[in-house]
DNA sequence: TCGAAAACCGAGCATTCACTCAGATATTGA
DNA sequence: TCAATATCTGAGTGAATGCTCGGTTTTCGA
């Protein structure tokens, strides 16, 4: 079963000298100081998202993760304190990863250079639908399809990323509109793309083309809508 | 923990008797006769509804639900024979209405009146805002963010019927839309329409009007678009 | 009124699973 | 070379929880 509170850590009781220092911001219980280590690591991560994907965070036992990983659960536990260390850890590691795609799927919004929304939007999106093909384990552990609170909370990060570089896009493009309105255009185009990928990622190869396609459509038909109360399009 | 697979029963060996007719389809055990139970099963039901809301269906033990319906674990299983079937009679409850209500709003849309595309739009958007306002656990529940598989697929069901009344409107207002279209089209629309919602639903109410207003833009401009494959608006 | 059927009860069984711990093994730096 | 340190191991612990079962209480038709 899923526990709603981590297991508080068992404290030492007998020494009562200094309090646990070791609280290591990065999500690990020890840095691995060997190559050994750190590539045990790396595998047991690896393997923590396929099974992750594949059966589902919950159904998912440290257990097997650790015997897929061809490790101890000794091992696992020796460098990550519990399950949802290891699932912050792979939030973390997609996290990291699709910012630095933003950064360069957002670039040229941002320049001053003149581009057509409509090829921006096409490329943006065509830029999502490749990670996100390109990292099938991403799609279900962030956006809520896992389950569990911690793994919801890295999604949303994912997605208020999302939304800031698009707000960023607006501000840059549109300071006209009222702050306001720029906001609500993100978050309702960044839910409009993420729900309509994650869609995407459950059907057939052909259809996937299609959905994506439509998409863009979408989006561009949303931001080119002439708006009565701004009275010219968005885009 | 979550069982991945509900437990095998464990069949009685002794009695190589008939077997086990009693598998009903209403996915209770065994149908109640007095308005007793009817009842107790509604507490129970009710009750659900509220846990599940509350910590979510994996965290939620049938203990607790069968505590917090003032009634006894016992009474619980006489007549459901698994959490998954509480679950599923839950959802097939809001299915029931979420249909109700598909045949109201969308009634409107099928008939010969000549309907402006965008107040049809702000109505049915509307109906959906009002019928989540008024079930807070139908959004977790029909839209994954409870987990676990079967919840999905009762959230699939809805969303799929969501779907096909939509696409019943556009066979019957854009016949001359391309098939493969009015089902992308259909598709793209409800998902916009269910991640926006389901994201009203997290925040305080005055931006959840905003974002439902904005919502209702997006779908109209959207559909507004002028389609260079198609070369009218498809509203 | 009364007996059979329906409904109800809750202690506890069986199982699962996150996590520990005592010690074995490998690596490293001096 | 050799101790100190890092890493690894996996059987076992403890707690949680879905669900059963034997038995009691309530309802209801005859």
């Amino acid at each position: 079963m899923v526990r709603s509170v981590a297991r508080i850590p068992r404290v030492k009781v007998d020494p009562p000298g200094p309090v646990d220092v070791l609280t290591p911001q990065s999500g690990l219980r020890r840095r691995p100081r060997q190559a050994r280590a750190q590539e045990r690591i790396a595998r047991i991560l690896d393997t923590a998202e396929q099974v992750f994907a594949e059966i589902g965070y919950d159904v998912a036992t440290t257990n097997l993760i650790a015997q897929q990983a061809q490790t101890s659960i000794g091992s696992l536990y020796e460098f990550f304190p519990n399950k949802e260390a290891i699932a912050h850890a792979l939030a973390d590691r997609y996290v990291a990863q699709i910012d630095e795609l933003y950064s360069t799927l957002f670039s040229e919004a941002l320049s001053p250079a003149e581009i057509d929304g409509a090829v921006l939007v096409e490329r943006i999106v065509a830029g999502f639908d490749r990670f996100y093909r390109d990292h099938p384990g991403a799609v279900p552990l962030l956006n809520g399809r896992l389950t569990s609170k911690d793994l919801a909370a890295a999604g949303e990060n994912v997605q208020a990323a999302l939304e800031r570089r698009i707000v960023a896009v607006f501000d840059y493009r549109r300071p006209d509109l009222p702050e306001a309105r720029r906001r609500l255009i993100a978050v309702v185009v960044a839910e409009t793309a993420r729900a309509v990928l994650v869609r995407a990622d459950l059907v057939p190869l052909s259809q996937r083309r299609a959905l994506v396609k439509e998409l863009e459509r979408a989006v561009v038909g949303y931001l080119k809508m002439a708006d009565e109360t701004v009275g010219s399009p968005v885009l």
